[in-house]
DNA sequence: GATGAATGAGTCTTCATTCAT
DNA sequence: TATGAATGAAGACTCATTCAT
């Protein structure tokens, strides 16, 4: 594992903790086992820190949402598999998730608007999805952004509660989300089957992780 | 207006903002008009005026919340009920309810336990009508867990966008989240008529105000 | 008891556990069981406050010393009455003493030079006695500053260990005190019967005491 | 010299002169010539820098007091030898041992009890030569705990008085206070060539210097 | 006579950052 | 590449003192 990703993970873990202003550059360091003064040589300084994890965590909500918007037309298909990308992104990554979530004041200047760029981005797929399935008829909306603004809270959710080694598996957590969605834009119910290919779930380089399992990326 | 409130809106709008950790208490003392070591005189410090309007915003939801259960026995009116008053509680009050949910790692000792207890009561509510929906078979749970956490986080996002100038009505939003709720627990919509007495929603000493309206209490 | 008086007792008492500059002027009025504004009335601020404790106690040493001359021009008898009455001085009110002893450099301006010139007169009595008694041949002094300041440490350190409620009486003390000071100056023992009518001690009205025995004095 | 260093011979000398709680952390920077930010990296914080300190001084009168005890079993002997080592220490280190002497209240926790234990190793020294003294007829002291407490305040005064550039040697305070020591206890006067090889005076690294003389020690 | 309110200056300490090595 | 040293600015908080009531 690289020093930077190394520091990293020491970051965001802190930062989901504390919070990136309660948190300390010195404090990282230690955990990341660096000086505080090596961490500049990597990372360029603590905003710059938070703006490369949020990077990388909206980069890959954006990546796995344009994979699951990709096989299929119908918006109801569509919905299902962006969620099926959130939660499962959520769950393999949650710290990464809720500094993504919760930091954006944090950052100025550029990296600020860079990062709500993104995360408008984001949102847009599920907005133009939830349009479609209007127009179309799949989906009885009382109220469009409303409905949006639910949906994204409650799978943002996932990521401050969900515990990987919990009862639930992040394929049972996936359909239960499928299903609340569903209820929530008056959606038939979407099975699995009817999904199409499975979204590849990036397990983070930012994530901090005991071992070290899963597919890991270096984005 | 006492020294006390104008001090805590001043806070209240600052720690929603910013946070509480990136929030000094100069910057307090000066949106407050006040000295900043005056606020030590009425305020007691940083944390203690923290923990003082999450008891303030707390305490007020589980009293709505407790209002909401009363006229009715009925799972599905107890769930539009305590919705209504949520999603009100939080659209009148937005950044008390902000600063409340999210700066309770901010808290220490005795205050954490103390908000961290109050907001676990809070959440117990729901799932006690949830659990009892279920029983009834009035509600279509697949998961308790994940549906109660799920319509929790939709309810606690309302003050994270809800603005009372723009196009929906207090009233409006109230009524789109019962019928989000209703769907996502798989009940019959509850109508409005069904619901029984208005729950009174009290405007919060701690919430920053341009002008001064509304139903205001000191508690 | 005057207002003044519980004042003073209630600051020579954290003045000698604290030191001057370690004690806040509100934790002597609470002491005191008076708001800290009402202090500066009686006392006229922190400094005054200590100005008036050294004058009591410099004045009450003073005038003991000045006692202890006066019946016999022997400087034998002279020295033994000194200590006698620096001895009984600082057993009856230690924490006085301490702070009187300590707390000189804490004084500015008029009131260091005052309490200074109090105590050059006070060891100035000592010098004096000392200097007859060589001139007489009655003591045998090697050194007669480092007798003098040897001597003074020893009497003024009293102040610092003993305590009234132990196994020494304070007649007892000054009888082992006398015979150390007869030694360190060489000359012979004074006995008790020597030394004359009896020195009045003063029970200084700013020492703090549980109860209130002996003989009290508002100097 | 070291910047640590550097910062103690600053704090003592600022917390001889005006006492630990009135001397500001800002203003030891300034004598020391460093940003009061780079203190804490070389001292860790006020109390620690005192700590530090009182270290310093007590572990020199320890060693000098057991290397005084060590060449002879004569309690007389060893009493002018436990002097000896004293007073030099303390005119050779005068501002150090104020400091040591006066500020022990102003520790807490650990470095409370670590200097009190340290100190009370120091006294005892004097208590078992002084009981020796008296069980071999050497010593005529009435009161123990009187002579051994009027002894170590008259040693300790001279580092309130003694001033290197004045008219007494370090060897001739060393040969007056011997001979008033010995008074004190009723031994007969023990001369300079009793006392055996001479002990080590150590000119401790904590004690500020004009120019920078006589063997120099970093413990 | 007595006090709650108020404050500017001060406290110790920690911060993110830079830089010479 | 890596770090100990260094610092100005800022952190929360306490201070002695004044004053209107």
């Amino acid at each position: 594992m690289s020093n930077l990703e190394q520091i990293q993970r020491a970051a965001v873990g802190l930062f989901a903790e504390r919070g990136f202003a309660a948190t300390g550059i010195r404090e990282i360091g230690r955990v990341a086992g660096l000086n505080s003064a090596t961490l500049y040589h990597y990372a360029g300084g603590k905003e710059e820190l938070l703006a490369g994890i949020m990077r990388t965590g909206l980069g890959e909500l954006l990546r796995a949402g344009r994979e699951a918007l990709e096989p299929s037309a119908d918006p109801a298909v569509q919905l299902a598999r962006l969620v099926l990308a959130q939660v499962a992104t959520e769950a393999v990554n949650p710290l990464t998730c809720q500094v993504t979530d919760r930091e954006v004041r944090a950052l100025t200047g550029d990296n600020h608007a860079e990062i709500v760029a993104m995360r408008d981005d984001y949102e847009s797929m599920f907005q133009r999805v939830l349009e479609r399935g209007m127009r179309t008829g799949e989906f009885q909306i009382t109220d469009l952004r409303v409905a949006r603004l639910a949906l994204l809270e409650m799978c943002n959710g996932v990521a401050f509660w969900y515990r990987p080694d919990g009862r639930l598996s992040v394929a049972q957590l996936q359909d239960r989300f499928v299903e609340l969605a569903c209820r929530l834009v008056g959606s038939r119910l979407v099975g699995r089957q009817e999904c199409g290919p499975e979204i590849v779930t990036v397990s983070l380089s930012s994530e901090p992780r005991d071992g070290n399992v899963g597919v890991e990326a270096s984005a």
